[in-house]
DNA sequence: CGTCGCAATGTATGCGCATACATTGCATCC
DNA sequence: GGATGCAATGTATGCGCATACATTGCGACG
């Protein structure tokens, strides 16, 4: 009894009509009279008919639907399979430590944005994470089945990508405008830190903030830098080689980079960071060591993700308007689908500074402490 | 000047081979000599051939993909097109307000453990939001496409998921285990509160908590409650109708349901929720309104997300396994595949306590309180 | 040296649909 | 009343691939 899944032919078979109708009742419904279109879909009801999607995609010649590739939330590289571990509810404490956030936010807004733009358009979304080294055979999967792909930087290995680009169009968010032909879009990572910098520069009167950069081969990591030495430069203040120190973007890692602050001793009086895991995460062990934010040291972030809303004192950090970047790239995917020909197209999205109390900006709002 | 997608003809051509042997070297490359696989790979990356999904699914009779549906995650309905202000980059103070969570850190973690466990078997995942009432063709759209589906529960109208259900199998997430045909998979809710419940009534001497209720028509919110009155029943006391209040399940509504509960006057002595948000709404008033927690009321949540752990005092909780109620699902729904004619599975994920600050167990870690 | 068996490859077909084009039916108009 | 036009529907085809089955080539073996 393997279920025997209808197709156009059963439908318009019990309908009494062609199969021609049966599609035109489903894509031109408006060539269709009442009457018939009634009979056809009382027909697709009592058979429970769905159309098949690649019988759809392969003689319309489009997919519907486009795909989305982003890297490993946190490295699952190896995971082994699903278990069933029944028993009774365990009960346990759960001492305060390190805080490590599920998940990725940033990339699930930016997720959230690009299904509800492909909402909007009638697309499915289909999404792939590049996780390891091996397994990119699931992008090649990926690219066949869509119509365009959106893909964060760095995350499907160059030559692939080539490869793949040369079946659907590409866009690639948070990217540098390299000389590649994709589209891009992308937040003004230096002009965002280059007004944070100023902030402190300018409304706290911190002439020498240390920056603390994120990993080396990160192109935003780069431009935030940037953005930062302009600051300085335009301000007449010496300008900095390289970053202070270095986070790798996790908050774990910002907690080592503050524990080596620390270990330095002399504290610089700002700590400008190239994200918000690291900031927070050097909050965290700066917290601990009854270093006081922002009275002894000022901090900042950037992205503005959710943590820095929680953490105490809350962090000022740049904003990036991470569900526009996805609703921005699928945009520009179809826009590039809807013509093929148009010069590769670069936007940036526009980011804000957030003035919070981890700058001093604003008053602490705690009990513990209340100069402003 | 518009590309031509290459096809296994193309590739056949190029190398000279037949369009089987193409085929083969991506599908059975053991059935072919290693000869020939050069020849063949060497036309493949020269004409940028990526095997067309619709084509491949046709012939197949397998999408290669499964879809995945969960609700709107905070009720983007109507969202205008995609605007690109330019400007400089706008520096702002932002006061502390309520704090309102970006997305949905439950629903993200369930699509990670999809996503983690579709990949390991080199699947790819497909998502549809559910937003509005219209707009249900998505849904068909996408079970034409995928092999199989896994939605959340209360996600697709009934009659709808009937419908695509008898075309491919259907998984449900976290849904009451009903006389549907469908796979189930869920944790254990009842259990969980039970034994949230227990542990405030005997850890804490507590004997009169008030339960704080979900959304009426949620399954989960149910199972909660009930959980929660067999604890009280079995420790001989009291056993309450219904909820003392309820909330929506998210942190607002939590904040309106403690401010109820100020308004009230005579606050219990511990507030036990049917979930994380509403715990930490609640929280958010009491904190403000100076009602220190735990001392003066104990507090507990359900779910384990992550703001429960930057919350102060961190929240005693109930933890989901969240990333496990997706790869269970996937895992469901692969054995369903194999095997169509096993009777409908439900699975129970188990859950656990977490003890920390809220409820009274934990020494509180902030400078302000020490007692404990 | 002819056969047999098996591995490698080729040929032919159909998957389920959209759609170009053909046909039909019917109202309109001269 | 027959020609005309148009809307509704039907017929036939091909989209690009996987795969059943046919064919080929070559070494082993008698």
């Amino acid at each position: 009894m393997t279920r025997k899944v209808p197709t156009v032919y059963d439908v318009a078979a019990a309908a009494g009509v062609s199969i021609a109708t049966v599609s035109r009742v489903f894509r031109r419904p408006d060539q269709v009279t009442q009457a018939t279109k009634d009979v056809v879909q009382t027909a697709v009801r009592d058979l429970g008919y769905v159309p098949s999607g690649s019988a759809r995609g392969l003689a319309a010649r489009r997919a519907g639907a486009i795909g989305l590739c982003f890297p490993d939330f946190d490295g699952i590289d190896e995971l082994g399979p699903v278990t069933f571990t029944a028993g009774p509810v365990r009960v346990v404490p759960d001492p305060a430590g390190d805080f490590e956030p599920t998940g990725d936010l940033y990339i699930s807004e930016v997720m959230r944005g690009t299904e509800i733009e492909a909402w909007r358009h009638g697309l499915a979304v289909t999404i792939a994470v590049a996780r390891g080294t091996g397994r990119t055979e699931i992008f090649d999967n990926l690219a066949g089945r869509v119509d365009g792909m959106v893909t964060l930087s760095r995350t499907v290995p160059d030559d692939l990508l080539a490869h793949i680009a040369r079946r659907i169009p590409v866009v690639v968010i948070a990217g540098p405008r390299a000389d590649d032909d994709y589209d891009h879009v992308t937040t003004d990572n230096a002009a965002g830190m280059r007004a944070m910098t100023e902030h402190v520069l300018v409304a706290h009167g911190i002439t020498d903030p240390a920056f603390i950069g994120g990993p080396p081969d990160s192109p935003d990591a780069k431009d935030r830098f940037d953005g930062h030495r302009e600051a300085l430069r335009a301000a007449g203040l010496r300008v900095p080689r390289g970053p202070r120190m270095r986070g790798d973007f996790t908050r774990a890692g910002g907690r080592t980079v503050g524990r080596a602050l620390l270990a330095e001793g002399d504290l610089p009086r700002a700590l400008i960071c190239a994200n918000d895991q690291t900031a927070l995460g050097i909050l965290d062990v700066l917290t601990q060591a009854g270093v006081r934010v922002p009275q002894d040291v000022a901090l900042t972030g950037f992205d503005g993700i959710d943590g820095t809303q929680l953490s105490s004192p809350r962090v000022t950090t740049v904003h990036q308007p991470m569900l526009e970047l996805g609703r921005a790239a699928v945009d520009t995917l179809l826009r590039r689908l809807s013509d093929p020909q148009q010069a590769p197209e670069s936007r940036t999205l526009p980011v804000e500074v957030l003035l919070r109390e981890s700058c001093g900006c604003l008053p602490v709002a705690s009990s513990e402490t209340d100069f402003s």
